[in-house]
DNA sequence: GTCGGTGCCCTTTTT
DNA sequence: GGGCACCGAC
């Protein structure tokens, strides 16, 4: 059966769906259809004969590749084979696996998450001898520097300079620290995530035979969400595309929220000179939310710096103004957003509410509060399904199967057992690497469970078992260890493993079963979703759009989170960011504000301002309500015509904002914020941030 | 070398 | 609530 595309896609869809030879932008405003457009230009591709082997669908997430492909193909009403899609990581992993020769990488590699790469940072931090200064950063602090340095391509100090000017007096040891870093992922074949992109960028520039042939297999490539994508991507989308340069980008400037990993808006500002001839299509009309909720997420935008200046218009859906409610304090707000989501249920399916937040841990009250009363959901962002302690133990044993020269996956399989540390794991590694096998004896010789352990290791070693097998070989050996390790939940994690095996089942390669539990996410979606409440960090709800969705804790420090408040250029993307939650929703739109927050060193509770984003909001785009002393929520009434925001133009009077400045005390510091009318806020390297008077600040 | 207890710290976002 | 360093006991 033939689609009828014209029927079924406004014009400029029309013309983005079936423009199929040369370079393509596509500014898509948010809820303008853009999936749709990807999903129609698939099809059409295909229907026009092209083989789906030929096309390159790069997107955010995996999900969201298999989501479209399912999508083409019930349009098409034919299955699609063989089409190449996922994440930039995945594609450049199994790329690297594949020509790793060319690249004279004899060994192979392994991928490793962040908690390894800490794991390695916090090894050279010892090794180093910098573990005794308490005020010297975590490991997760130096990861989180290098692999920001990586992905902007800035040097370490710049980095430093830019985002934790207090931390520069550590510079000298933080660079031997990523020396070190580097140094030991060489030596042991791993890479991180981004030498993921960095490599295949040295591939492909490199080996003009793998270039060409890449260029050829994919002759149609698609990249979604082109606004978060970082320097090296970019080049390496320009190098995949090569001379024909059929490439189609899809993006929204106003939705970059993924500045902080070096993602710059440039790709898509300068995409009409890296590929002359450049058609660009805008997506404007909005077929998601009704109007008032569009009113309200164009206001929010309207104090944004957009370059791709849009104007999203839609059928004017009525629908009731987005609602704001004060609450009394960060624990009161978990049980109004519990009575507001049983409130939604009566007219909505659960999986059609979802509650977002800046930060994972900002949902644990409401995660208690569900519980409570057994309203079951599922929640996407915070800690990594293979982060959790028990898989990452499980993961361990896995590699130590395949590779028994895996130091990172000795101490944390190992350190398991009673009598084993960090020491006899390291030694353990040596006997492997270096067949010292009278060590390996006397080591066992004084550690029974040592020895039955390795021998267990051995006999499954040789037995070249499928994963699915082996992993359930593994869990036999492990689950002494969880009942030990984990009393409290064990059921849960039990239940973790089962789904691990599930996920095993698909694959016939250990190493790639491994390297893609590194890479993926969302792997749990072979678990029941259906009907489960969502609660999702806002960078996790990318792309996604629900009837129902309430915002938490919009209160400074929080939303913008307080980290944000280092320079101007992330505070816009804190907007951006609340921009990108509030256009997820069709209908209805609760967004909540807690005027106390709980403090647990302290045990009370402390006044906190509402967020900047929600102060500047005029009284009639929203409704607004407070709880009182009995839990309660009461509209309150706007008396008169709205007061214009006084906070509107604050935004650009920093005049001198990202300067530096000196100060008698502390010393020179980086101006953050001015605080109207006579106050700036500083940060000092050995101070940390302080707000002073300006009459004490001498300005460079 | 390892283990368990204590006390102190700060809590972003993701591949 | 968890990471991290330290300290004393085995």
């Amino acid at each position: 059966m033939k689609v009828n595309y014209e029927q079924e896609l406004n014009p400029a869809q029309l013309k983005a769906v079936t423009h199929t030879h040369g370079p393509l932008l596509v500014i898509a405003g948010a809820g303008s259809g853009k999936t749709r457009t990807i999903v129609y230009r698939l099809a059409y591709l295909v229907e026009k004969g092209v083989f789906p082997a030929e096309i390159l669908l790069l997107t955010f997430t995996r999900k969201a590749a298999s989501e479209m492909l399912f999508r083409a193909e019930n349009i098409l009403e034919q299955q699609i084979h063989g089409l190449n899609g996922g994440t930039f990581h995945s594609f450049a992993c199994t790329m690297l696996k594949k020509f790793s020769l060319n690249l004279g990488w004899e060994e192979g590699f392994s991928v490793i998450d962040q908690s390894d790469a800490t794991d390695i940072i916090r090894q050279a931090k010892y090794n180093l001898n910098l573990h005794k200064d308490k005020t010297f950063p975590k490991p997760h602090t130096i990861y989180d520097l290098i692999s920001r340095s990586r992905n902007k391509e800035l040097s370490l100090e710049q980095t430093i300079v830019n985002q934790s000017y207090h931390l520069l007096t550590f510079l000298e040891d933080i660079e031997k620290i990523a020396d070190y870093y580097k140094k030991f992922k060489a030596k042991h074949f791993l890479l991180d995530y981004d030498d993921l992109l960095f490599f295949f960028e040295q591939l492909l520039q490199q080996d003009q035979n793998v270039r060409s042939f890449l260029q050829q297999r994919f002759s149609f490539i698609m990249v979604d969400e082109f606004q978060d994508t970082n320097k090296v991507q970019g080049r390496i989308v320009q190098l995949l595309a090569g001379p024909s340069a059929n490439i189609m980008a899809v993006g929204d400037d106003a939705q970059s929220i993924y500045a902080f990993r070096g993602a710059s808006v440039e790709n898509i500002l300068n995409f009409p000179q890296t590929f002359p001839g450049t058609t660009i299509v805008k997506l404007e009309q909005n077929y998601r939310s009704t109007q008032p909720i569009l009113s309200f997420t164009n206001h929010i935008l309207s104090l944004a710096q957009e370059k791709y200046p849009k104007k999203l218009f839609s059928e004017n859906i009525q629908g009731p103004k987005p609602e704001l409610f004060y609450t009394k304090s960060d624990l009161s707000q978990a049980q109004l957003v519990v009575k507001k989501i049983q409130e939604l249920s009566l007219s909505y399916p659960y999986h059609e509410i979802a509650v977002l937040f800046r930060a994972g841990y900002q949902s644990y009250a409401l995660e208690m509060e569900l519980g409570k009363i057994g309203i079951k959901f599922q929640k996407f962002g915070g800690q990594k399904f293979s982060e959790a302690a028990h898989i990452k133990d499980i993961i361990a044993f896995l590699r130590l199967v395949t590779n028994p020269c895996d130091v990172l996956a000795w101490t944390r399989a190992l350190g398991n057992i009673k009598g084993v540390g960090p020491k006899t794991c390291q030694k353990l590694y040596q006997c492997f690497f270096e067949a010292n096998f009278s060590l390996l004896d006397s080591l066992c010789a004084k550690n029974q469970e040592l020895k039955t352990m390795l021998q267990q290791l051995d006999s499954l070693r040789q037995k070249k078992l499928a994963p699915q097998d082996l992993l359930e070989e593994v869990i036999k050996i492990y689950t002494p260890i969880m009942e030990e390790k984990f009393v409290d939940d064990l059921p849960k994690r039990m239940a973790g493993l089962e789904q691990l095996l599930q996920i095993a089942s698909i694959y016939d390669d250990v190493e790639l079963f491994l390297a893609d539990l590194t890479l993926e996410t969302s792997l749990e979606d072979r678990e029941e979703l259906k009907d489960k409440l969502v609660l999702s960090t806002i960078h996790s709800a990318k792309g996604l759009e629900w009837d129902c969705v309430l915002i938490i804790d919009l209160v400074e420090e929080r939303f913008p989170s307080r980290h944000a408040l280092m320079d101007p250029k992330s505070l816009e993307e804190e907007r951006r960011l609340l921009y990108v939650a509030c256009t997820r929703a069709r209908k209805y739109l609760g967004l909540f504000v807690p005027t106390n927050i709980y403090n647990r060193y302290q045990g009370n509770f402390e006044p906190r301002a509402p967020s900047p984003f929600i102060r500047e909001v005029p009284d009639d785009l929203i409704q607004k309500y407070q709880e009182d002393h009995f839990g309660t929520l009461h509209q309150i009434d706007v008396l008169g015509p709205s007061k214009p925001p006084k906070t509107g133009q604050q935004k650009h009077d920093f005049t001198s904002t990202g300067s530096y400045c000196l100060h008698k005390i502390f010393g020179r510091g980086k101006v953050i914020a001015h605080i109207p009318p006579n106050k700036y806020k500083i940060h000092f390297p050995e101070h940390g941030l302080k707000t002073v008077l300006a009459d004490y600040l001498e300005f460079e």
